[in-house]
RNA sequence: GGGGUCGUAGUUCAGUUGGUUAGAACGCCUGCCUGUCACGCAGGAGGUCGCGAGUUCGAGUCUCGUCGGCCCCGCCA
């Protein structure tokens, strides 16, 4: 089809352009017509500009202009006119001028459109993924896919700038057993063999490490077959990074300075460098978690030493079996009624604890036997105990308290959710808090599993352990603290990396650590331990979560905000309808039947 | 694998204790309307109440099953 090429966009235009002919290419956002004269707003993802028919002006474009209708993509030719004074519409940066058409093409029709194509819309979200090029025309969607655009620019000149170098690792691998559950590729020419997508490119830029690049990233896409959740899709993107000769603060100092470049150039935010720190251990005792909200406070508080010599079982218990009494203190929530506690109570169960403790806290007089103290179990508490609480807790009278108690890690974790919680109800998080970065240090190298009796590498088999930790990893395993660390974002985990094994023999000690045999090992990890045989240097890497970066600078709650074709949370895309069946043909083309 | 929640017009929702022909707003269509910008006014079309079974004289409403969306636990080295 024939049409003039658009001489300005749709957000371009004036009073500086009051006097041009001008040609607009677009679609019709909204179309409002008076009768004898029709105003259509068009659209592209520059923004909006008005449109005008009118019969005095041009009969004949008028005419044409009747048969508009939403999402039509047309071509206009015509003069950009000062609006007339008072119908400014000052809401509208191309508000000041109208252009009147001369000629209207029509470049295409559009059906009716399932939803309204603007922002704000309060629209199902299956219905959106199905018609994800109508979603996606919407500025506000539009917004975050240029941010995420945005996002990649700066990370490719901020890692460019300092020495690295690019590399794209393969897409088809093999597959590794430890961690995720992979995505199989059945090879064809490989009958009964299979390729797996990555989880992450871990090994090959280890690889790339003993091949002497020095410096590398890259802005990769991997992949995992587990559950999928509001921060979580099958396949996501990373920013990868690994880098040679480097301990631990060289990396933090190299990511502290793409995380200022994103703060600076997304919010125009300088950040504070250098990053706060807190162990694994103090993490997970003073917030609940290994990736603590710093935005605010509501801190935990172990209280096993208050209760040491406890008559109440719940907590003798507790203290006899190396468990812990952790408390949380809910200023001024004393008036919370016994229906709300239950709701909390509730809550806490809901994720595996036994009950919740509450305390309301009428009054603190600190020197005497005067701490009076609502809650089932006050009788069982002795006035020192109480005391002690109060002053340990810095509890005042009109404050609420909350007291979790049994094995360590899971009760913690319970008062972390609870943390949160609290942290909502309380309104703690406004729109203006300030944002928080925090590096969490020293994880621990293992993490036991009940279910198969064995050790598992929390971070992956390649981290380093601490020097000092070493000898442990045959007597005490889960003492050792591993050379790994994460970033933490409002409470969100963005990143996470360690420096790596680089030593052969240290490797192969961890293969065992993990119950994992010489075969075993030989088999599966074979051409890594073989490469560390040539001249490993010392490195050490870090991972992003870029989609949910991303969704962090973007403001949104999900993940699927920022990713252009994003699946639903039971793995499918409702746009393309896939996973699909394929032809029998296919299948048998890859030696494979389905059961 | 488990828990919660939702599913009614194109869209967002309402729908009483189970009871006549299932409603509203927006959108859509038609007509009128020359400065609108949530245009206005008048009229109209539009429903497999997710699907299937059951209880009942009678089911959008109750029961069971099933499918799908969202959130969470498990899982995610």
């Amino acid at each position: 089809m024939k049409f003039k090429k658009r001489t300005h966009t749709c957000g371009e235009l004036r009073e500086i352009n009051i006097g041009q002919s001008v040609v607009l290419n677009g679609w019709v956002a909204i179309r409002r017509d008076l009768g004898g004269v029709i105003f259509i707003e068009m659209r592209d993802r520059y923004g909006v500009t008005q449109v005008v028919f009118e019969p005095s002006y041009n009969p004949q474009a008028h005419e044409q202009g009747k048969r508009l209708r939403s999402e039509y993509v047309i071509s206009i030719e015509g003069k950009v006119r000062k609006r007339p004074a008072g119908t400014e519409n000052f809401s509208l940066s191309t508000g000041q001028i109208d252009v009147m058409v001369d000629k209207l093409i029509i470049l295409n029709q559009a059906e009716t459109p399932p939803f309204p194509i603007e922002d704000k819309i309060d629209v199902n979200e299956d219905l959106r993924l199905k018609y994800r090029y109508l979603d996606l025309r919407r500025s506000e969607m539009q917004k975050n896919i240029l941010l995420r655009h945005k996002m990649y620019q700066i990370t490719r000149k901020y890692f460019d700038n300092n020495g690295f170098v690019e590399v794209e690792t393969p897409i088809l691998m093999r597959s590794t057993p430890e961690g995720a559950r992979d995505f199989l590729v059945p090879s064809r020419l490989h009958k009964g063999k299979f390729y797996a997508l990555p989880q992450s490119p871990q090994t090959y830029k280890q690889i790339l490490m003993v091949a002497g690049l020095d410096r590398y990233f890259q802005i990769v896409k991997c992949f995992r077959d587990e559950d999928l959740r509001a921060d979580r899709q099958y396949e996501f993107t990373q920013i990868d990074v690994e880098m040679s000769f480097v301990d631990v603060e060289d990396i933090f100092e190299m990511v502290e300075g793409l995380m200022k470049s994103f703060f600076k150039e997304i919010l125009g935010y300088d950040i504070q460098t250098q990053i706060p720190r807190l162990s694994f251990e103090e993490a997970m005792e003073r917030y609940g978690s290994d990736k603590p909200d710093l935005r605010f406070g509501l801190e935990m508080v172990t209280l096993n030493d208050v209760f040491t010599n406890s008559d109440f079982r719940v907590f003798k218990d507790s203290v006899s079996n190396n468990g812990i009494i952790t408390g949380l203190l809910a200023k001024g929530c004393g008036d919370y009624t016994r229906n709300q506690l239950d709701l909390l109570t509730d809550f806490v169960k809901k994720l595996g604890a036994g009950g919740l403790i509450w305390m309301r806290v009428k009054s603190t007089a600190a020197d005497s036997s005067d701490v009076e103290l609502e809650a089932p179990i006050a009788k069982f508490l002795t006035d020192e105990e109480k005391m002690k609480l109060i002053k340990k807790m810095k509890a005042e009278s009109g404050d609420l308290l909350f007291i979790l108690t049994g094995p360590k890690i899971k009760t913690l974790s319970l008062m972390g959710s609870l943390r949160l919680e609290m942290a909502k109800r309380m309104n703690l998080i406004q729109p203006d808090t300030k944002p928080s970065l925090l590096w969490v240090t020293d994880f621990p190298l293992f993490e036991w599993d009940e279910e198969t009796k064995r050790f598992y590498a929390m971070h992956h088999p390649f981290t380093s352990p601490k020097v000092e930790d070493i000898p442990l990893m045959d007597t005490e395993p889960a003492k050792v603290k591993a050379r790994a660390y994460d970033l933490v974002f409002n409470g969100n985990e963005i990143a996470g990396g360690s420096i790596r094994i680089h030593d052969s023999g240290l490797q192969a000690k961890m293969f065992n650590a993990l119950g994992i045999s010489e075969d075993e090992a030989q088999e599966k990890f074979g051409f890594l331990m073989g490469a560390f045989k040539y001249g490993a240097p010392p490195h050490g890497g870090i991972a992003f979560g870029f989609d949910r970066l991303a969704m962090l600078f973007a403001g949104t709650t999900s993940i699927r905000d920022v990713i252009a074709f994003p699946k639903t949370s039971s793995g499918i895309s409702l746009m393309d309808d896939s996973p699909s069946n394929v032809d029998e043909a296919q299948l048998t083309e890859l030696h494979i039947k389905v059961k």
